[in-house]
DNA sequence: CAGTGTGAATATCTTCACAGCA
DNA sequence: TGCTGTGAAGATATTCACACTG
């Protein structure tokens, strides 16, 4: 089931997060099971595509029944790689810094921030809900001691590739960027873009040209 | 140049923003002209490409030449319908609404926070960032006083849905949830999911599976 | 002659339609 | 009989290759 996992549409993979999403809130309603119909209509898809993408990984339903929702819920997360514990450093105390370091729904979902880091020596030594900020030169040697595997960029833009400089550096190969602005990596490293101003400009353009 | 616009990919969109960020960075370096390729390279994507997002729209180029960067930035914040100004309401005064209204590129880039509203008492009258925090009842009386255009929803997941009906109830028809929670609104109007932990799903698949 | 703009070819993703199993 | 799993068909998106132009 994980032989050819390589050439999964990444469209699939945002899917299967949706898919999860509503089969939690199925769960929590006492649903025991639900066909690929409902589910699929449920998060706007079609029910042949919701099927197809869980065939990239196997054979999770019951012919003529449905699918029992926690069987899949376990599944999925499996899928997913939920059920690891991932521990991430965020570089950048600034105001969307803090707001990710006190959110507590990371943590919840298998990823805890255990480190922050901040290049101003003002911020060094503030506490953000429980974590000490520390200074970035520090970086490698945290993520070895913790065992941290992800880094998060909240930097402004203009010192953003110097953070993931400093990620790579001390060895983390996925980086979730939160920064407008583009970041060099080598082949090796992960990156991926979480840009809320693509996501403005898209209504923007849609309202402009469609509305 | 707008005959067509409602069938163009969306990544192609995603893709002109991205355009639109590596032209200023050439345009601060005092490049003049640039072409396909070296502007497709920046951006990590195929010449064809570039050229093709384009070409939905008109002709932008010189052939032999290339683009001339200042001509293209301007042409892109047109197609893009960024030369005008948009005015937001934010409802849900938490972490992340907090570091949004304090978020000051937003406001750059042509899209105005200009009302902040929340449903706790504790909450309302705070000012954050020059915005007082309103009751989330005034959203329709406050939506039309300023001409707001596009709503902003930052509340927890269980709360989501209402803030959207608020929204909705107001006349507002473009909504940008950050929310990781399904919401259900009517047919017109447009919803934008900027779900961060999407990407945290992505990154841990991609490590699980393919690393 | 360098580099755009674009039809044609390829690759990728989605949907259909139905065989096959509980 | 009902609904899954899947090959084949259809729709979309990307890349190639080259005609065309400043």
């Amino acid at each position: 089931m994980s032989e050819k996992t390589s050439h999964i549409p990444r469209a699939s993979i945002q899917r299967l997060a949706a898919y999860l999403q509503a089969l939690e809130h199925l769960s929590a309603q006492g649903t025991d099971v639900v066909s690929s119909k409902d589910l699929a209509h449920a998060c706007a898809v079609n029910p042949s595509q919701f099927r197809k993408d869980l065939a990239y990984f196997g054979e999770f339903g019951v012919r003529g029944v449905g699918y029992v929702v926690t069987d899949l819920i376990q599944a999925l997360k499996d899928l997913l790689g939920l059920n690891t514990a991932w521990k991430c450093a965020l570089v950048g105390v600034g105001n969307l810094g803090r707001a990710l370091l006190r959110h507590k729904r990371f943590a919840e979902r298998g990823f805890q921030i255990v480190a922050a880091f901040d290049c101003d020596p003002f911020k060094i030594g503030e506490v953000v809900s429980g974590n000490e900020v520390l200074c970035s030169k520090r970086l490698a040697e945290i993520v070895h001691e913790h065992g941290i595997s992800i880094g998060i960029i909240t930097t402004p833009p203009e010192r953003a590739q110097r953070a993931a400089n400093y990620l790579i550096d001390a060895g983390i190969t996925s980086i979730i960027t939160f920064v407008h602005a583009r970041i060099s990596v080598p082949e090796h490293v992960l990156v991926e873009s979480v840009d809320f101003l693509h996501h403005f400009y898209h209504i923007a353009f849609r309202k402009t040209f469609e509305q």
